[in-house]
DNA sequence: GTCTATAGATAGATAGAC
DNA sequence: GTCTATCTATCTATAGAC
């Protein structure tokens, strides 16, 4: 039944998001789905096509993030705040970090990846042509890279003031992308806070 | 021998480097140093122990990286070809990404990490500062996140323009810093009148 | 103190029962 | 087509030889 496979990818979702890839593993899923181990292996013959299955899953669920994302948006400080938010979900990093690994080893998984980024650039396009800004690709690119940025070093550093630093360095990006929409001769200055 | 152990953490530093933190094992280990499995827990004896030595010498090794990169920059042209070359250093960043996995459930490696990053910002003010660039903290945190998302994307999407598209958001980043800072006859600029 | 044989734990894949 | 018993491979840890 299609409905065990949807359970199983969920399980493995779910695995994703609490212990990133080495967790996800086939006893686990088994003991999550109340299947046999050697049960799995008739709906995903191997780890790799589970694995591909799951990040299938796991690809679609981070764009509709991204949209999701994009959509609550409506002023640059709306962004801000909605993007060092999303930066902060330990959850949906994890599983980012998750599917970079993958990969780095499974060419199936990197043309997933690929996919996302290409989801990711174009919902950045569409959020700098909303706010206003030049929606060029090199733009999209920056912010993309910075959100990943942020959110991995989130991730990793644990610190409790993340979430605040995240939300300076967006301040100050998204106040320098807009500074360069306006003419040169009458760009207002404004500083960027400073901490620590 | 004192030497025993640099040679182990030389090859575990290289495993990293090759495979990322799934790939260093103490049977990958052995191999590589001529050592019985068996043995390798005389020196180690968990793999807590091993990884947490491993990745004391990833983050060292990364710290003198990152200076190695800031003493090579003179100039903002040279700052995004450095930087944009430092972002397809594949090995680099699964080093970077296998300590980031490794922090997220090993509170030692987590501290580890901090210093790493508390030792990359300390380089970007730096690097500001050479530049001529406001040295903020935001501003640093900002190059750094950039720095840190662009590789890792660089790594998982493994696109042959990655280098390219990596030095288009460098420059226009930079760009950006430098037009902050740019109008000095219009507006005499301070340092910081730093409040936090 | 240096090293090894061996046990213990866990993951993944196959052959085959129903 | 659905499910399980079982085998192999791999990794980690312990007890003990020299």
């Amino acid at each position: 039944m299609e409905d065990r496979r949807d359970q199983i990818i969920a399980a493995g979702l779910a695995l994703l998001r609490e212990k990133g890839l080495s967790g996800l593993t086939q006893p686990r899923l088994a003991a999550r789905t109340g299947l046999r181990q050697s049960h799995l292996t008739y709906y995903y013959p191997t780890r790799a096509a589970l694995l591909a299955a799951v990040a299938r899953a796991a690809i679609d669920m981070q764009g509709a993030a991204a949209r999701a994302i994009v959509a609550q948006i409506a002023s640059i400080k709306s962004a801000v705040d909605v993007m060092a938010t999303a930066t902060a979900r330990k959850e949906n990093t994890r599983v980012l970090v998750a599917l970079n690994q993958a990969a780095d080893r499974e060419p199936e998984v990197c043309a997933l990846f690929n996919e996302l980024a290409n989801d990711f650039v174009a919902e950045m396009i569409a959020l700098l042509t909303k706010l206003g800004l030049e929606p060029t690709t090199t733009n999209a690119d920056l912010v993309h890279a910075l959100f990943v940025g942020l959110s991995v070093m989130q991730l990793a550093t644990g610190r409790p003031n993340g979430q605040v630093r995240s939300k300076a360095v967006l301040n100050a990006a998204f106040d320098l992308l807009a500074s360069q929409s306006l003419p040169k001769e009458k760009r207002p200055r404004r500083r960027n806070s400073n901490k620590a």
